[in-house]
DNA sequence: ACGCATCCCATATCACCGCTAACATCGTGC
DNA sequence: GCACGATGTTAGCGGTGATATGGGATGCGT
């Protein structure tokens, strides 16, 4: 059992060299098997598939990834944290190309779960946010359009072999998302009050909990607050 | 010649109806030669690797792609003109999955210009918003954001198989890049005056030209005024 | 009209790929 | 002691991208 895990994290380990090492963003079986020291068939013993190789290498991207999140202490202000996870990010992004494509660009098939987890890493610092009073709109509406125009700067800076890096336009996009979802500092009281007071209060019993509710009935408010939340759009 | 081309047309239409009826997102040379009607050797003479084929595949995409913005008519309102881009870029994504990736993920030693091609058109509709006193930065840079933001969201979309598609993420993607470029229609003065002065002439440069400068002087009189543009962050 | 050179293209490969059937080995529980 | 499942190897199948090679059609000078 953990003699086989040990094996799988080493093909893993070899199948990510030789993917950051590759000119085609393409691995051979063969050469992850040969410099794993093993043959052809225990790899698709342990894996299945070439498929599913390739989902370990992206879920071990994942891990990867969020080693590099968790590293990034967490400050009191979320909002702060949040400006950061967005240029850890990119930073990921440039660091490993080819994992990351692998990671975040849509492979049809794929059982891959990195994308999904990182999803849900931002939809919990987007939580605290919440919890702040910092949230415009739901947590998990945010975490998509976050994450989206995130890969969509990754992958504009993956695509052009910018020299000196500028930047300004992963910030400008960075703004331009965050303002569009962040309450503005200057003015706390913006939007509906009804609106985000019912954030507020899903934030915050998504983040701790009550106890003075039974589970079901937990559930219950909170599709309600999901619904005071959804009635308006804030910004049409 | 013109037998060559035809031949061409005949066997990217071929390659390009197999990438979209395949389920990774790959094709095979002999299979697209094979629907041809020609063998192999053909292939390579025409296109010299399968890297060329599918580079010609995409840059095909990018003609259908321009034909749908040509299709979409221009009125006399830039922005909306803008927004309606926008979503002609999504619907074009959601039609033809495949090709798209193949058109805007970072291919490695890829040679096709379609992505570069489809910034250009983008940058001419935004040189007319410009014109229009409407952009609050310089064309290239808007350009970079909204492609970066629009393919980003589409390439989500793609990954997500969204039953009923809401149009609303998109929308709020929209807008909150357009906001950080485009000037608020309310409030038409915002900004450095100079910088958006410098910007809206150097638009209508880049439309119409002068006969009053000699091409050097105007080649002169525009990095100018990018320098004057370019000098103070309009939102830091 | 004829020999010859030039081009074009199909046949027949090559090296490699993902993947698998069949067999060998070894530890383990009944 | 022995059956059995887990593990690994050998050998090979069908398919893929890419290419060397021969053979026939064409054009041309004589």
């Amino acid at each position: 059992m953990a003699d086989t895990d040990a094996l799988r994290a080493v093909m893993i380990k070899a199948a990510e060299r030789q993917l950051a090492a590759s000119s085609d963003n393409d691995i051979a079986t063969r050469a992850v098997c040969e410099a794993a020291g093993v043959t052809q068939p225990v790899l698709y013993r342990l894996f299945g598939d070439k498929r599913g190789l390739l989902d370990a290498v992206a879920d071990h991207g994942y891990e990867r990834y969020a080693a590099l999140k968790a590293a990034q202490e967490r400050t009191d202000d979320p909002v702060s944290d949040l400006r950061a996870g967005w240029d850890g990010h990119l930073a990921f992004a440039k660091e490993h190309p080819a994992l990351y494509q692998l990671m975040f660009t849509p492979r049809p098939w794929s059982h891959s779960t990195a994308r999904a987890r990182v999803f849900d890493l931002l939809v919990a610092a987007l939580v605290r946010c919440a919890a702040a009073g910092a949230l415009k709109v739901e947590p998990r509406t945010a975490a998509r359009l976050i994450l989206s125009a995130n890969v969509g700067i990754a992958l504009d800076h993956i695509a052009r072999p910018t020299l000196f890096d500028d930047p300004a336009l992963s910030h400008r996009m960075r703004e331009a998302v965050f303002s569009n979802v962040l309450t503005e500092a200057t003015e706390q009281a913006e939007g509906d009050p009804l609106r985000t007071a019912a954030l507020r209060l899903r934030a915050q019993l998504e983040l701790h909990g009550t106890g003075a509710l039974e589970q079901a009935e937990t559930a219950l408010l909170l599709r309600w607050l999901d619904r005071i939340a959804g009635h308006g759009a804030p910004r049409p």
